[in-house]
DNA sequence: ATCCTTGCAAATGATTTGCAAGAGT
DNA sequence: ACTCTTGCAAATCATTTGCAAGGAT
């Protein structure tokens, strides 16, 4: 999916400059922030606000177009919905790596949740660790 | 662990009323939000502030004496640290449940991240859908 | 033409900080 | 006694809201 024009038709939402753009950002960095959109958004977009920011990313999240990714002792970034996968989290740098995951998953998960009565809707799963720039 | 007392000096922590209190009542309802402890710490200790609940979580934080656990869409809550375990989120009501990790967790875990120079210290996983009482 | 979105500024909400008084060892 | 912690109030930071003007279909 690279045309986030129909992305956002598909989801009833008109294509305006500001939406196309924070899915640039957060489609070409992975995770986003909102101070990271905002960071790079204003080199386009100078006189853009943050209020903007805050309300499509809350739309788009509304929508499923986005997916919000909470951090332990962080702000939460934000990702384009996608196939599962987990985050591999860097404690050092704060950087995000998504990992796909493997056939078995499913399995798996649902064995963590079988004999109860709780219906799984979304899975999350986060590995906090150091990544290899940090290890250095 | 039940003496909380000795746990606070075990880190190097004065046993203070707020923080024993803070510690009770994460204990008794797994997993609070600021909020939800300071609440129910008024009953108690009616003069007692935001502020000292905020710092003390901070610092028990660091000490690795709680744990936070973030929540999309939410404030994050705060839990007793302890053994490896999942989180099932209900997306209704807001409870947090704990569930154990089997034997194989780290098994599995380790696959994930196998092929990988990111070194992991810790796993959080959340499984979020509806709970029995809200499915009724 | 209509309805939705934007940008601004103000409002609200959440968390942190500084400091004098009080509590723990 | 000494040091750390508390409670208050103010400061800061994050997010939301209302509204008039501009943009998309």
């Amino acid at each position: 999916m690279k045309n986030y024009t129909t992305l956002l038709k598909e989801n009833s939402l008109k294509s305006t400059f500001q939406r196309i753009n924070i899915l640039e950002i957060i489609g070409r960095q992975g995770h986003s922030s909102v101070d990271e959109i905002y960071e790079e958004i204003i080199k386009l977009h100078p006189s853009i606000s943050l209020a903007t920011i805050y309300k499509n990313i809350l739309l788009m999240l509304e929508k499923s177009v986005l997916v919000e990714v909470p951090i332990s002792g962080k702000k939460p970034k934000y990702e384009l919905a996608k196939e599962d996968h987990i985050h591999l989290v860097c404690t050092e740098c704060g950087v995000v790596e998504d990992r796909p995951c493997h056939s078995n998953s499913s399995e798996f998960f649902n064995q963590l949740s079988l004999n109860d009565s709780f219906k799984v809707n979304r899975r999350e799963v986060n590995l906090y660790g150091t990544c290899q720039e940090c290890s250095l």
